[in-house]
DNA sequence: GGTTGACGCAATGCATACAATCCTGCTCTT
DNA sequence: AAGAGCAGGATTGTATGCATTGCGTCAACC
């Protein structure tokens, strides 16, 4: 593990969990000494931040964490929808037996997670669902879509860990993905378009909802 | 003008001109005595081209140009005509009139030059096609859009310097933007999405075809 | 002859020092 | 009292030196 990624995970955390407010100035020599590191891999690490849609950098103000109001996040739901959407009706003309077997594999983990009503990692479901996700944009055989998907997607687990799916949200998620491997099986593309497209607007219109009420 | 901008500029041309073809190393010092100047800014510049996808940097080895094959670039153009369609018809509803007279100008300017068979830039057409799709997506209040569209579309630049459009294309795609302003005016969605969409899936199209018929 | 091990080298990773630039608060002036 | 100018400070930009790490090569052993 080098110093930049224990720089960059640090910053990350901390913006994740709430330490570094939205606005707030971060100077470099402050984070390098707070790690005990030098400013070089600092340096790198708030760079790799920026490019990754976290930070904001301000040429000799600072780095500051991107204020990220509601309609920024659900207009990386409605790109993920569309980007995600192409790449599963792209994977579903490409893909093999096998890789629909080891898509399978993760669907049974999700559910019988789903099952035990005692989850034993809360953060368990959204590893396996971004896995899932991830996988289907390397079948896709479109570079570009796993590239910037995943990028929209890391940015949106931001959110996800605040905004929890109840039971029957759970199983209409599982009911999405049971339904895009049947399309996947039926080299389907245009079922797999449609389902994945529903099944990502429909966890924005979730996040939606939550996120309307408490106002 | 910083040295880590000169430098990236620099790494970036010679990319683009193939004086550093693909899956070639490149190492720092190379660069930062080529250039005269220190490792430190050209490192910095090295991390944002590979952020950019223009090269792919391993861990102790070096910075390697990321090979773009035919079904790369294909792909960024795939995505890209989903997420400039809906950007396309998220901007039709949220233009104002002014904006409209602003990519007005943009067509004329477009126009005028496409008039002059002596063309006196022979990339001002590509920046002024830049600056268009640049502002729709402005417009359309999804920043996202902007983030991953730009990122595609500087990437693309690639390889229109090698593949010109010819006049009768040069023709089509002026109406297409006509259209699309047209669709702006009425404030119509679906016709901005749908002609965005085939104003960039056309583009593909004729790049395949330059591409296949030389092999 | 093929394979595996170690050693040397080259390149990156990191730390520190210095220079340039910009922001900020204060003061002086109007 | 409000605005402009200036000085101080803080922050980033750059250079350089040392530490670390992966790779290539050569030789020895199987």
């Amino acid at each position: 593990m080098t110093a930049m990624q224990r720089a960059y995970d640090h910053v990350r955390d901390c913006i994740l969990s709430g330490r570094f407010s939205p606005s707030e100035r971060l100077g470099e020599v402050t984070i390098a000494t707070e790690l005990g590191v030098s400013r070089t891999p600092v340096r790198e690490a708030l760079r790799n931040l920026a490019a990754d849609g976290f930070l904001e950098l301000r040429p000799h103000v600072g780095a500051i964490v991107r204020p990220w109001n509601f309609e920024e996040l659900y207009s990386s739901f409605v790109i993920r929808a569309d980007i995600e959407a192409q790449a599963a009706a792209h994977a579903a003309r490409r893909i093999t037996k096998e890789e629909i077997e080891e898509l399978a594999a993760l669907c049974d983990l999700m559910e019988r997670e789903s099952d035990h009503d005692e989850s034993p990692a809360p953060q368990s479901r959204s590893t396996l669902n971004r896995q899932l996700h991830l996988r289907i944009l390397q079948i896709s055989g479109l570079p570009h879509a796993e590239r910037t998907a995943t990028q929209l997607m890391d940015l949106a687990v931001l959110t996800m860990t605040f905004n929890q799916f109840d039971e029957e949200e759970v199983h209409r998620s599982n009911s999405d993905h049971r339904i895009l491997l049947h399309a996947f099986r039926l080299k389907d593309d245009l079922l797999a378009h449609s389902v994945m497209r529903t099944h990502i607007l429909t966890a924005a219109a979730i996040l939606r909802a939550g996120e309307e009420t408490p106002q």
